[in-house]
DNA sequence: TATGTTAATGCAAACGTTTGCGCACCCATA
DNA sequence: TATGGGTGCGCAAACGTTTGCATTAACATA
């Protein structure tokens, strides 16, 4: 009997298992048990910043047996003691568009080198929605949003600056300047786009403008027609047709639209890449060529756009840096020193010419 | 200045900025100091299941002034009291891989329509990246994850599972047959795929293969296999190339490398739609046109492959549904009564054909 | 009036951390 | 042998919840 124990509770080395005998997980105070130590000793050597209050020995003992234990420290007890949660709440309108992961990616990086975790949704481009998820965001103790999301009047942005809560927007601006932003350029490369369309010989220029209350579809509606101005071509209204959302479907609709209306042209410049791609599938059930009879500009250079025939010029944007800038911004709000306060950011864009564009003849 | 002081306080209303007057948040202390009420009253009122102990008018007035003060429950006190967390990991290995989005979607929709909230993370398709990520998840007390990371022998699925941790496998499955997951019936699919090819009279047919580590890339070369074997078509050896990643340019890659052993065919069946474009892109490349001189089948029918050229003949998984489904099965396990367990589901494939395959002349 | 029942609310413990404070010891110095 | 200053560690409070139990008041019954 005596021996039976003894062999059994010899055995019972790492277990590895982040259980302690009663099922729960394994806590400093399991921890301290094991090593005879007090939980706060515990606490000191996993800390690093505290871990020199205690002796190597001690250290060193400690910080095996919680390996051992599968220790992991519980961000709940952390959070409630240190008011920190190392999270940030990012919200997109719609995970399904392409821009959007490239984008995550340099964020979730960015984040993660500083030791925070992004926690991620998708709000459906709905307000609603995107209202209980930032009341979702606060209850887990988000110490900053970055919205991919926000309109031009953005209520939600209002209200979580008015709570303190740092805000980062990105990709998208609000008409209210106190927020901070990462975006491109939008008026810059709608003019890139739109000049690339006038040096081929097009005059005629249709422009499939996106929703008008959100900064891009504003913006680079702007920039057409200041690019139009500048070389004095003469604005033709019926040849910008709104569409209310950015997506292919919502491109194919416009370019009907615009086709309804008897108007002449020779090129369009498309509020974004998934409305160019819509004019292809409109194009094709009428049977016309693109660019043979019309030329086509997209915008983001988004994956795949290069893949389809024929493939899409458009206006690149970093979309990568642009997630990992808008995380060092955020992160600069949150840890400011107060030294250098961080400034919003505008990304270069870059026109990219490949095949749906060519000279008019 | 009595006047005032009176003025002054009698107009602090409603502030709604969420935060009490030391700038911290608002908590039930807040909120029942306001209320003159216990705090476990407030407790209780805004509590569904413990609202009814709370007189009417009480409760009434609780409520209206926690609602005026901006109160939001803290998870962090929540969780703690209540090991409960309403979280679940969600591991992707790929984000920017259009098959992703939609499950994602799936899945966040049945996890927010039950409560839960999914917290999201991107491996970059690293073990290495995973195992932190889970770490980090695991630390966020979640109390399910669901993993579409999986590689046939996974040691981090294992792990998860000794510690108790529900999980749940999405698209892809492990070798060991103890682990629920939700996947489509890749053997199924990919004998769809080549008796289509076959249907079109096509005997020489390469395969392009996923990773064979993954079940994915595993499974469809079975299903490759077993569908010429049962028409009886030799298999020539050759005519499979094993690509090690998932991707655009590998299936370009793959695609020289089968050129280059000299090796007759006239149809592919590509590993999944991202190896179908790199094909695509590479035989432009060299001037073949496709399906003129090659037919190709892709596998997923991922968003956008029906906007190429020659628009992707695939494989249709319903990606949507396979979100939702496993985050139906995990919450089976989570909240499992014991009564129905959760079973593995397995959605049936569906052949969808377009512009890239064409009879053999 | 004394007793029992019920309804409404308060009290206090517990969850897992971190951290200011205090205690005990060791060693050097006087 | 006192004194002094570290060094190494334990103690206990606090963070915001939920919840079993205790308390009170009100009311009905005997």
């Amino acid at each position: 009997m005596v021996d039976k124990k003894k062999k059994n509770s010899s055995e019972t080395g790492p277990n590895k298992t982040g259980k302690n005998k009663t099922g729960k997980s394994v806590t400093l105070k399991d921890v301290a048990l094991s090593a005879d130590v007090h939980l706060s000793t515990v606490s000191r050597v996993l800390n690093p910043s505290n871990r020199k209050m205690i002796s190597d020995d001690v250290a060193i003992r400690v910080r095996e047996i919680a390996d051992e234990m599968g220790y992991r420290a519980n961000l709940f007890g952390y959070g409630l003691r240190t008011k920190k949660s190392n999270t940030i709440g990012v919200i997109i309108p719609d995970l399904t568009n392409p821009v959007f992961p490239p984008i995550i990616r340099g964020m979730e990086h960015a984040f993660r080198e500083s030791g925070y975790t992004s926690i991620l949704s998708d709000s459906n481009e709905s307000v609603e929605e995107e209202r209980t998820i930032v009341a979702q965001m606060q209850s887990r103790q988000v110490e900053g949003l970055v919205l991919a999301s926000a309109h031009r009047a953005d209520k939600i942005v209002e209200e979580a600056m008015e709570q303190g809560l740092p805000v980062v927007l990105i990709n998208r601006t609000t008409d209210d300047n106190r927020v901070l932003y990462v975006t491109n350029d939008d008026h810059r490369g709608a003019q890139l786009a739109v000049d690339h369309l006038i040096d081929l010989g097009h005059r005629k220029i249709a422009h499939l403008a996106g929703p008008q209350f959100i900064s891009n579809g504003f913006n680079r509606r702007k920039g057409y027609l200041a690019a139009l101005k500048r070389r004095n071509i003469e604005v033709n209204k019926k040849l910008i047709v709104t569409c209310d959302t950015f997506n292919t479907e919502a491109g194919a609709k416009g370019f009907e639209k615009l086709m309804s209306q008897g108007e002449d042209f020779s090129a369009i410049f498309a509020g974004n890449d998934a409305f160019a791609l819509g004019c292809y599938q409109a194009m094709k059930k009428r049977g016309l060529k693109c660019p043979d009879d019309i030329s086509i500009v997209g915008y983001n250079d988004m994956p795949l756009v290069n893949l389809v025939q024929p493939r899409l010029s458009t206006v690149r944007i970093d979309l990568y840096k642009m997630g990992s800038s808008a995380a060092k911004v955020l992160l600069g709000i949150i840890e400011g020193e107060g030294e250098v306060s961080p400034v919003s950011t505008i990304l270069e864009p870059e026109l990219i010419v490949r095949d749906s564009t060519t000279r008019l003849s």
